[in-house]
DNA sequence: CGTTATCTTGACGTACATCAAATGTCGTGG
DNA sequence: CCACGACATTTGATGTACGTCAAGATAACG
């Protein structure tokens, strides 16, 4: 679990040109002739499932972009609570939320790819486009929306409404681009989403049963839900009713 | 309470120039030469105690800078319970945390003074001045590290060590450039301060007095607090022990 | 000095946590 | 292919920290 399993992956001659991920992340404030210059920047790297590749507390020497997987965030207290402050999934930009030392921890959940920058490298390029400096301010100022709203998810919702937030949220995520898919795939554990909710795992697999039960979703495998009444869930999410 | 005074303030020769908020505020990455700039941009407002100057879901017009006074940033559901996502105090800059509607209402607490800059011009000073939207980014970014400490508070800590960690934290934020004084102002009220920490007014009420009885605080009026032991004070609020 | 809002304290209820066991799932090797 | 063990998930029984309801105490204000 602790050990860090980080293999660099082979060096492709455009590795940026080609990624999949440009269009959901910061990457797309480069322009397609200055590419060479964010790709002369990036080391691409593999994570194995359940591998730590951020230590909170540690110096923030990198940053760091999804384009495959999905990793975990998270604060841990001293007696082992543990606190997800996100998940990052394709196109995620990581680090920003770092001052003196990187202010979580990270671990992918699955096989991880990462394209890696230096923070000096990077700090260097944002100089050079201002397009780059825009683009972190407006995806800072995104994440702190979407924290905003988990800090009303976690002081004021019960643990049905809070269920229902995340995967309509987890929905939304998914569907980058796309029209949003019915059947919603949840990487994540139990366990996991029950740190990131603040209840525990039992809490969550009992409120997954009860909207099973209500038939608000269907589980064919416990990381697999089916959202058949998205109506109903959004309005147990925003407490519009019952 | 929801009926807006907002009073524009008389005009002054060099409003930037002499501003007691400047040292701590976004405002500082302007220099001297261009601080005329800036001056032209602002309208200086006061509110009243009690008035609402930014409404969740309202298109953000403007962006705000606290030169005086005290705010309440919150988020509400529909049957009314509340979520304080932050007290905004001298040199806040408020509304980088919007997307296409504000993410959250704003209210002053005391009688507060605020430095109103249009959207328009903002970004406009902000393309004219890269050290501002540096600076922007870094204030977006400190703010996410605060948000995902809170986010740990809120789903992971008891009642106990949320009253420990606000006291501090209030204690640290009063305390800008000056070294902490041990008496803390509390300028919000009992419940503003359970709905930021995810608790009720009673359980705030309950756990003072708990804190006071343990020699840990001293209550001498209810809005004031001295600090009589800031060591175990922490060790509660980050559970390095009970 | 009444009036009203805030704060404190008490009695009781409950949503979720904790503890524990059963069930299901998957990889490994015989 | 199937038996085995490890681990995740589900379900059940019980406990408790905090919420809710309610009554005083204290302070602010005309």
């Amino acid at each position: 679990m602790s050990v860090r399993q980080i293999i660099p992956m082979v060096h492709c001659a455009q590795p940026c040109a080609s990624c999949e991920a440009r269009p959901y992340s910061v990457c797309n404030a480069i322009s397609d002739q200055d590419l060479a210059v964010l790709a002369a920047n990036v080391v691409q790297v593999a994570v194995a499932a359940g591998s730590t590749f951020i230590v909170e507390g540690e110096k923030p020497v990198d940053f760091y972009s999804v384009t495959r997987g999905t990793a975990r965030m998270f604060k841990m207290l001293p007696d082992g609570r543990r606190q997800i402050v996100g998940f990052a999934h394709i196109g995620h930009f990581l680090g920003l939320a770092a001052t003196d030392t990187y202010g979580f921890s990270a671990e992918a959940i699955d096989p991880l790819e990462l394209c890696r920058f230096s923070r000096p490298r990077m700090e260097a390029m944002i100089a050079d486009f201002p397009a780059l400096e825009r683009r972190l301010r407006q995806t800072a100022a995104h994440e702190l929306v979407l924290a905003q709203e988990q800090m009303l998810l976690l002081g004021r919702k019960t643990a049905r409404e809070r269920l229902a937030s995340f995967l309509l949220a987890q929905s939304a995520v998914q569907a980058v681009g796309r029209a949003p898919l019915a059947t919603v795939h949840l990487p994540m554990s139990r366990l996991d989403i029950a740190d990131y909710l603040g209840l525990t795992g039992e809490t969550v697999s009992r409120g997954m049963t009860k909207l099973r039960q209500d038939g608000l979703i269907s589980l064919p495998e416990p990381d697999r839900v089916v959202l058949n009444d998205r109506a109903t869930l959004a309005a147990i999410a925003n407490a519009d009713l019952g």
